[in-house]
DNA sequence: TATGAATGAGGGTTCATTCAT
DNA sequence: AATGAATGAACCCTCATTCAT
């Protein structure tokens, strides 16, 4: 491949991410529905027919984010899976992908909680099978945990998940409501540490003897 | 005030009612955006005039279902402070009327989920204060908790907070996404026991020695 | 007719004139096109549906209301014509007409200038007709003028008729557009002759020698 | 500026300008409030989308096509004001652009007077003003006539002001109702000379004795 | 690639009018 | 006479998408 072609290819890559980005800038501002794509445009600096030009439609548009988070979602769960961690490092590495990914693309985040997660509208079969992959990898997690004997076996794997996954859930969106930054990696260290915790040994105290 | 007159206004509320309903039920198969004022109409089985009739706008029949929900929640959290129960009654309580409120309008709360409290673009800045009334509220009695010595005090009662909203939110909000109906008050127990007892006392197995 | 059925005829009557004063108000206040049957309900204290009794539509009570002003005003210019005063006089009574007319409801005359005068839209056959007779029963006035010598007949009868009316018109809608109110009959008086000097004897000045 | 972008810029404004001519025909058969966008699109030849996307809104279209006549007629009064003329000639010029106007756009003139001089619910502060403005430019030149000594001291040039913009106002939508066309410059000028020789020398004949 | 003029389906809203009570 | 719930035609405006340049 020439070097001009190179140039030329990368120019086209940087204008799509710049694209993308705007699209979930303009997004998290208006939500989805309201986000026209002049808007997303004008923020891109571009003319709103060039984005035609780069992605279809503004289905395709949506689409295409939608796809990247999850590829980057799938890879981390694959990781996940080759290294044969123990479940507390494995729950630990979700978390902070999830908290990672909010401190680098806060819209991000919040579009897919928002619009995606929990819009039955947008739920076409294709994305619920995503959402049915994701929850049944981590359920594997969960049920080997269980296996091994580390998680209390008197609760489905699924309900377990759910609410691991509720925990965190909310945990990120209740930052992304309130617009709270993460402060460095050391904050990042203590919410992930905090969510395990609670979600492993309860928020009942056990150190002194409750009163109630 | 005669018969006619109650008659009447009583008519007034049952349409009123109807509209709602209708209004919730398209709202969760189109979402909100997506949900036209002549669906609407259609679905209650009057023309879409009518609609305005009642509510001036779609932002208005919108804003009347948001309220009503606000007010049933408020209402509940306010019984729940009169009444001096323990904390673990208090945190179950909040969990029955989330579950209840789904077994009699999945849509209601789906859409509360999905719509608002997620939708940064739907935060108006009185709704971003109903959130953190209840919120705070939640956090009220979690640190109640805390000082009576019941929950632990090494994490922030709002961490807390968080934790167990997710927990909730995401059961209820997982169960809307497959549709899932809860069969029977004795489910709805079963579930609301299972949320409390991983929140207060963790996933973590502690019968027998875990092996990881 | 006994006692009721007349008090009944006059409740009617009464009625029939709060709408059409309410009417008028409204239409005053934002225009024609854009006053709405509920608005006139409402400002004479009255169901929507009521005005629908008395009056078959919306258009039709414009109608009336039309009707009514052109009554008066041919009334007058049957007076007019039947007493036998010079021109001066004549003129003088048309003036003082639309003065008074002015002086009891500004609205009325505002929009018989506005609404109906002008408009080409409102202007039916039947309206055109109304102001051609007008117009020709002063232009009639005009030309009797002239035959006896009084005005000039270097201008056809209608030239001078259009500029009379002119005059005339535009001092009153002057008054219209800033919300003057004529302060007693003095003033009026006073209005009226120098409408009529001027247009009898000119804007020239006569006692000195102009001297450009 | 390349000759390409001057194309673009000169065809941007032959399409603005149809847009305003098709504007102008449409309100001036149905009225302003009745004038659909619709039909003014259509009699463009165009789509309605595009009406929006040369003007944002139809109040916008209407706020040009005031501004334009505003700016005309202020462009006016400032030759006249500049040029020194004695003021039966600036008289004349008003005259003369009033008639012009009209000669070439009926339905401007028509619209300026039906729409916008007369209704008070078009007139808002700034357009209030704009009237006041250019009365107060004529009333300077009718000032200036009295100081001279031209024209009469005995009324107020206000008064005096306003009776000569009504002969001619009256004039012209005299001619706009019966869809009079002007004929040739000739008759323009004898209706000119009409309009003014009244104005200064009144109605009144002053060759032969008067019989009453 | 890049622009933005052009299109038109879609949907919210208004309001005159009807009609059951 | 009186009310106001109910209807639906009409109309403004938005915005995704196409296309000529």
């Amino acid at each position: 491949m020439g070097q001009k072609m190179k140039d030329l290819q990368d120019s086209k890559k940087i204008k799509e991410k710049t694209i993308l980005e705007s699209a979930l800038k303009v997004m998290k501002q208006k939500g989805f529905h309201k986000a026209r794509m002049a808007d997303i445009a004008r923020d891109a600096g571009i003319s709103y027919g060039l984005v035609y030009h780069y992605f279809g439609t503004k289905e395709e548009l949506f689409e295409t984010i939608i796809e990247r988070w999850w590829d980057s979602l799938f890879s981390l769960m694959g990781e996940i899976g080759a290294a044969s961690k123990n479940v507390q490092q494995q729950l630990g590495r979700i978390i902070l992908f999830f908290l990672d990914t909010y401190q680098e693309h806060p819209e991000l985040v919040n579009i897919f909680i928002t619009e995606i997660s929990r819009s039955t509208a947008n739920l076409n079969p294709k994305r619920l099978d995503l959402f049915k992959r994701f929850i049944a990898l981590t359920e594997n997690i969960i049920a080997g945990g269980q296996d091994k004997g580390f998680l209390r076996n008197d609760f489905k794997a699924r309900y377990l998940t759910y609410i691991f996954l509720g925990s965190l859930e909310t945990f990120v969106s209740a930052m992304v409501l309130v617009d709270q930054k993460i402060k460095g990696d050391a904050q990042k260290e203590k919410i992930a540490r905090s969510i395990l915790e609670v979600f492993l040994n309860g928020a009942k105290n056990r150190k002194k003897k409750a009163r109630t």
